[in-house]
DNA sequence: CATGAATGAGGCTTCATTCAT
DNA sequence: GATGAATGAAGCCTCATTCAT
């Protein structure tokens, strides 16, 4: 993917993943041409192959850049130690932030998945499996140390993960709440879902509550 | 392929409703092909037109079949009154078990959205915003009562409704844990999730502050 | 063609006739679809052929049963033998009428001769040929006799043919003139066409010569 | 079939315009198929698309194209002033060599009108007024000058040029007549038909009648 | 007689991709 | 690097016709 040769090359290769984002995330990638590519773009069906290879590997460039910078952002974010709480607030603030941010990306990633190559699904999948581990490591480390009750560290992971997803669904940056706001109510959520409560003990109401 | 041989009349119907839905859900709409579906039901791609008018049709009604019957069935499970922390639980619980059990119509619905025509897509909107209406009811009731302490109802009825919906996407019935364990840690993710917890300060100012 | 088995055939025949005519006429022998045509009729596209055995036959149908009426018609309305100018006018008034009367069924045996398969094709040519000769021995004569002054009896029979039978084309019954306008006109001028005009050394060598 | 190897580009649409007309002639728009016309081009039918957008848009240009040529060929060769019976005579031996010069054209163009989408078939019709106006005119400004007898200028030029364009259909140049013999008597026929005869109370009463 | 469902061919059009210029 | 034209496969859909019920 990476032509560095001409002048206006790189900034054509720059529009054409542009323009490929905005399309994919509008009608999907089956569904995007590459007629309409080139066009949005201002230049020939045939050129855009001065630029990238394959539709496929558009798509997979799209997504597998966008999921090495989460996995990079993420490292620069978060603290490797400290006690899990702070870092699940942390991971919480992080997350939604980035989703809000990276709004198309992150939603291309999620939903053409199925229709990436085998070999470049598996490649994404396992990016994905890398950033999932992160918060069941902070949520494992969590329920270790009794900060957190939860019956199944992964689980809870995946619930929180799809909580926290679904605001590149639905935020509108011009909307009633800003992203701080929403980072917070999804901070406090997240935090109550895995916080053991007093008097109880664990998820699990104690027999005669 | 699965040859429904002498099927006839709704029979094909259903087939083609039911390979349809297979299809959808494992390539995406857009990736389906009408010759793909005829091969799965055993027929010539003309007959599936004296069944279906048009793909999007098919589309369509699928995914409004699955929303009248979400809401259907929600109508039967969850009772109108009561204590809104129990009418949560038993939200949770149905939601789980139905985003479960009709997986395939489930994710088709959400992940094909914007494969619908703007009509369709219009009409079937409102139909999903009924179901969230049922439990943006409940947390709105819950937070006016005191039972949960919300800053934003419609804001925590999203973040719950995708976190129980993620489910639909990795649930494994051959999996570790089964329905009723997932639909009691959602639960208990959820509820504490709204909960109020002792000597916070919530996450709206109490009464009087 | 002719069933005569049940109690409603025939009239579904006419029926399906009628709206054949119609169909073929608005839009072309090709372009009318027998779904069309059974949803004109008000059956299902297989009851047709209880009555047609294949749509080019009804195509056929309706062209040579309009030939045949009107070759009968014609030699019910002209006689044989008497002065040609009288016979031209004759000529002229009735192929006015019968093309103005049954215009659709003209108008689909000028247009879709084409769609005919070569067999029925050349039937149907036959036919229009003998009506052609009607008029070729009116001129023949009238040119034989003096009456007329043509170059070339065929030609100007296929001139005048056409002169008369744009008549079907554009003929409006609720226009400024009528039928018998029409005809009017148009025997003025055939025979004007044909007449020799005086000090004009006409179209051929006058007599004697 | 008539390989026209090598051909790109421009050369390419005019193979197709070419073929097009060919086939629309012989079997009608609607019997035509792409196939046919891409084989007989010599390309993919898909390559057909690089040159045209329709095959409706294929008609309408073939058939716009010849009604814009007639109009400018009309008024070449036709002066605007003069006495009506030379504007007559040039106007037939005009209309007469045009229609067996561009018989294809011309064929299509009168029987293929219904096959015009509706916005198509308005512009057409236009055209085609535009043309018929020019006799209507010259018949007009002789029915005024007395060096013509008309009931109705109108419906005069519609038979007179169904008479003319007649030739179009069995117009044969290999047959016994040539171009000029057929036009020298359509000249006669025409003129005889809207002279006015001596001893003849002409077609419209004298004034005083 | 009528129906509804099936067939198999074929309709027009769009697709991603290639390549000589 | 860009272009325009070509490819060949495949897209959805409609067609006339058949036939068991």
């Amino acid at each position: 993917m990476a032509r560095t040769a001409g002048s206006s090359g790189p900034k054509t290769l720059a529009a054409i993943r542009r323009a490929g984002l905005r399309l994919i995330h509008a009608h999907g990638y089956e569904a995007m041409s590459l007629r309409q590519l080139a066009a949005e773009v201002g230049i020939q069906q045939g050129s855009l192959y001065n630029h990238i290879s394959t539709k496929q590997e558009l798509l997979f460039d799209l997504i597998s850049v966008h999921m090495h910078d989460l996995l990079q952002a993420a490292d620069a974010a978060l603290k490797e130690g400290g006690p899990p709480l702070a870092r699940l607030k942390a991971f919480v603030a992080f997350h939604v932030d980035y989703h809000i941010e990276r709004k198309l990306e992150v939603m291309i990633s999620y939903s053409e998945l199925r229709s990436l190559e085998p070999e470049n699904f598996k490649a994404v999948v396992a990016l994905r499996s890398a950033y999932e581990r992160k918060l069941i490591a902070i949520l494992t480390d969590g329920a270790a140390d009794g900060s957190f009750a939860l019956a199944d560290p992964r689980i809870a992971a995946f619930g929180i993960l799809s909580m926290l997803s679904g605001t590149a669904t639905w935020f509108d940056p011009r909307g009633r709440l800003s992203k701080a706001a929403i980072a917070k109510i999804f901070t406090d959520m997240a935090v109550g879902a895995v916080t053991p409560r007093e008097g109880a003990v664990g998820l699990v109401p104690p027999p005669g509550t």
